[in-house]
DNA sequence: CCAAGATAGTTAGCATGGTAACCGTATGGA
DNA sequence: TCCATACGGTTACCATGCTAACTATCTTGG
């Protein structure tokens, strides 16, 4: 991702919104500079998770498996649902993680469509390994924008 | 882009906040909200720019161009510079509003290393027509975060 | 009971972000 | 002056998002 280093001018937004009386000025640019800063921590994690040999994905992927509280597996449907992103990179993110030997992917019992998708050791500690460097740049990201 | 739609839980960051007292549970969270809002935002308005013929960055770097006080051009490296991508993208995408008749490239008088680059008619009108829809969708993101 | 449809997953191909490495043009100091 | 260096732009290639279309496995209704 990325965003405008400069925002569109506060006149620019201005020249919208008094023909558009439901819009408000400062809300729009509350809402543009969200979304700079958005992409600038999005930078932040994926160069962070990128010395980990991770990526976003691959991390929030870990997320998911990890936290399912009566479960040690997930489908690969399932994962995709809980990241929101579609099938094919669900599969896609699942095999590299495969090939890393942080997840263990396995042919589901019962329904032959499914897959069961399990941490390996080396996943949970790969999980431990990032988290904390994790929040670390959440929390830093907070109290740049309470600045 | 993307994001979880379910956001780590709050008890999940407890655990890491505790053993850093610097870092804030809340403050976390709101981080993370913020990344799954701006995410969906992104969405919206990809999809929103793609009925339009055009994308994010292709709109914005018509925007930098457009707004420009003194001058009706800009090189490439200013363009990539406002837009905070990188060159590469840039020499891309120029290429490809050039290809739609958006913009026009020339070489630069003076140092033969510049290009110019100036929107068309075509492009001012494509601004104009995109211009409000944009707006709209902010307002309206805006709006639905204070709700 | 089995053909038609639904569902899980994959493959193929596109768009758009990045870095590394290249060319051509300027520039500046030995 | 002219070679080394810096700079603008491009090319080549990789990562990661998407949709469309495919295969394989269930499920269901005539």
């Amino acid at each position: 991702m990325f965003f405008l280093k400069e925002l569109p001018s506060r006149r620019m937004i201005n020249g919208y919104t008094v023909a558009h009386p439901q819009a408000d000025t400062n809300t729009v640019l509350a809402t543009l500079q969200m979304m700079r800063r958005a992409s600038l921590l999005i930078r932040r994690l994926e160069s962070f998770f990128a010395e980990h040999d991770l990526s976003q994905l691959r991390f929030l992927a870990l997320i998911v498996i990890d936290r399912e509280p009566e479960r040690d597996s997930l489908s690969a449907s399932e994962i995709a649902e809980r990241l929101d992103v579609s099938r094919p990179v669900t599969t896609r993110t699942l095999q590299s993680l495969a090939a890393a030997g942080l997840v263990r992917v396995e042919a589901g019992e019962g329904d032959g469509r499914f897959k069961r998708v399990a941490l390996t050791q080396n996943g949970r500690s790969k999980l431990a390994e990032v988290l904390p460097g994790y929040f670390a740049i959440l929390s830093d990201a907070s109290a740049e924008a309470r600045a």
